[in-house]
DNA sequence: TTTATAGCGTGATATATATCACAGCAAAAT
DNA sequence: ATTTTGCTGTGATATATATCACGCTATAAA
């Protein structure tokens, strides 16, 4: 389970061995049953979580208790709820496991550590973060530039995998229409 | 005005003069008349751009012509079409001057240069991606859970300034709103 | 087994927002 | 000085999507 990270990480920046056991020595892993949560709003966020095994939601619940969903995390992606985590604040979204889960944990404080202590991890969290940045422009464009139709079919065409195993109903909240309006989509 | 660049990295790193010069070096400075462009559709993304002085908007044109901004960028901001230049493929965004605007611009290349000479400039960058990421979040966020009338009182309240210099018409495209619906709310 | 509960589809209706059309006005261009 | 262009407001109407309501099915809980 430690070769599949020191993979992801290596997907960027070669590591000595002895440099990807001082990287790993900062995560800890942890298991979550279904349902379990992550985090929760109004809780502080000790770590930023690269899932190993299983798939999580993370949402913001508003004040008429209806989910919105910020992301999906699976095998290889990271997920938290990142504006409580860099600023030490309180969570304002909930990250919840859809299935049993698996991941490994990262607190600011190591994560700072290790990209303090090898500069080339710096460089893996930069390359990572730019990455990010880049996946989130594309979203506002495709919710200002696409009607609801044309977004389903644009996450379809993007996250073919999660159609198996997320339901039409949170792919609907993700998208930011009503499940029912999806429903209506996906009949024809 | 390379004092404020300084400035604006200062308020993540301290740098010593002659690594401030050395990164300052990397950069090269350029004026925009109005109405000028940064960067156009379909072109290569050479640089990315920090605004010394005026104010841009980067937006995409759909394919009825209807612009979507993406963001605008004035003094103290970055701006580029992001997805192209980090990639080195070809802009789907416009980068147009709004105002006269000068700026410092630094290319993919002097930026991974900077990066790798000094660790202080990595974790600069990194940090402002992180940033970036995290206000990307939030606007997401507000796209999903937010009618027009409330996406703009949010504007207001985070963007107070732009409202004096951003023409109505664009700041309802910044929030995915028609120009006539957003008027509406003004004038109550 | 029986009973909940979650997911999904679908009709009828309501509503937010877009679109179309027109006018006024200020600033820029000729 | 006159014309053009960009920005804004506002009415009338159209449309995409939300909401409400119901039933069906499969899985999970009692």
């Amino acid at each position: 389970m430690s070769k599949e990270i020191r993979q992801h990480i290596e997907r960027i920046v070669p590591l000595t061995d002895n440099e990807f056991d001082f990287v790993l020595s900062h995560f800890t892993p942890k298991k979550f049953k279904k349902h379990q949560f992550l985090i929760q709003e109004s809780n502080y966020v000790p770590h930023d979580f690269w899932v190993i095994k299983g798939l999580v939601k993370a949402y913001h619940s508003d004040i008429d208790g209806k989910e919105h969903i910020m992301q999906f995390a699976m095998e290889d992606w990271w997920v938290t709820d990142y504006q409580a985590y860099f600023n030490q604040t309180k969570a304002t979204l909930n990250v919840s496991c859809l299935e049993d889960t698996e991941v490994l944990c990262l607190s600011l404080e190591n994560r700072d550590k290790i990209c303090a202590e090898l500069h080339k991890v710096e460089h893996f969290f930069r390359k990572k973060s730019n990455a990010g940045f880049v996946s989130l422009q594309r979203r506002i464009l495709s919710l200002l530039n696409s009607n609801a139709r044309e977004r389903y079919e644009q996450f379809l065409v993007q996250y073919p995998n999660l159609l198996q195993r997320v339901p039409k109903t949170l792919i609907a909240s993700y998208l930011g229409v009503s499940r029912e309006t999806l429903s209506r989509f996906s009949s024809l």
